[in-house]
DNA sequence: GCTTGACCTCAAGTTGACTTGAATTCGTAG
DNA sequence: CTACGAATTCAAGTCAACTTGAGGTCAAGC
């Protein structure tokens, strides 16, 4: 188990040093001694990292992920909370696909306005899967 | 066609009217006149306000939305560049798939420490597809 | 033993995306 | 005609997630 020191999980993770700090003051992860200064890492510290990070990039807040896989990678929600943020996930990788057609078609489509056009209008419809329950507000921003 | 109203909009689109009023500040969206001192919108400005829904839950900025699909839903970048956005989707996509998967992996796994969980430890793997072009910098936020 | 470079702390600053509040202006219903 | 409610402007405030800067500390190499 070797121990990584500051410099080199910042280097690893691509993250830099003051994020690192700043995560551990917020409890996100947590480091396992000093040398001299320098805060010490178990090499854990790096999936951990990788979630946060797909987390953050799933949208969710510093606060939320620290709840689904807290300091030492043990879930501090119920089961059924896990479920329903998967269940999230599940939609939004949904609209993200819905996203990246229209895209592409954007790009290709050779229509003047694209509001106009029925093949966007179709791809930007699969977002109107309506029925708003507590989950989509949150993907939604109204909160 | 009809017009539609701030408020009308507002209430369609679940977007409260100082957001929207914002959002026509920043360009992001505008209005076709005035009904007095209300700003009275098109009819397709609800599709705009899905895309840019889509956009954000994306992980894009508003200013990064806006040059995508611009205030008419032209888009200002050049097709190679929405081509890369979407792949950068479908990376993401990848992403939010395998943090999915632990989610419900972690919902479901008795083990006491997830970090020692080898089901666990494959599923973060699947990050671990480095690579880092321009396009990941953004999602991992290496700016 | 001294220098150097990587790290430290702590407070303050930044950015993006909105929200809030006070004072004001319409248009419609009564 | 007046009251009402829904919108308006504009400046200022908020929040999360970091970043920056000043001034200090340490251990390893020469």
């Amino acid at each position: 188990m070797k121990i990584l020191d500051i410099g080199e999980v910042s280097q690893k993770a691509k993250i830099p040093a003051s994020t690192l700090r700043y995560y551990e003051e917020i409890g996100l992860i947590s480091s396992i001694g000093r040398h001299g200064l320098r805060r010490q890492f178990a090499p854990d510290v790096l999936l951990q990292l990788a979630l946060i990070s797909m987390g953050k990039s799933a949208g969710f807040s510093l606060k939320e992920i620290s709840g689904m896989f807290g300091r030492d990678g043990k879930p501090d929600l119920p089961r059924e909370e896990l479920q329903d943020r998967a269940d999230d996930l599940d939609r939004q990788i949904r609209e993200l696909s819905a996203l990246r057609d229209t895209l592409r078609h954007v790009a290709d489509c050779p229509a003047p306005s694209h509001l106009e056009c029925p093949t966007f209008r179709r791809l930007v419809g699969i977002m109107g899967k309506r029925g708003a329950k507590k989950a989509d507000l949150r993907v939604l921003n109204v909160t």
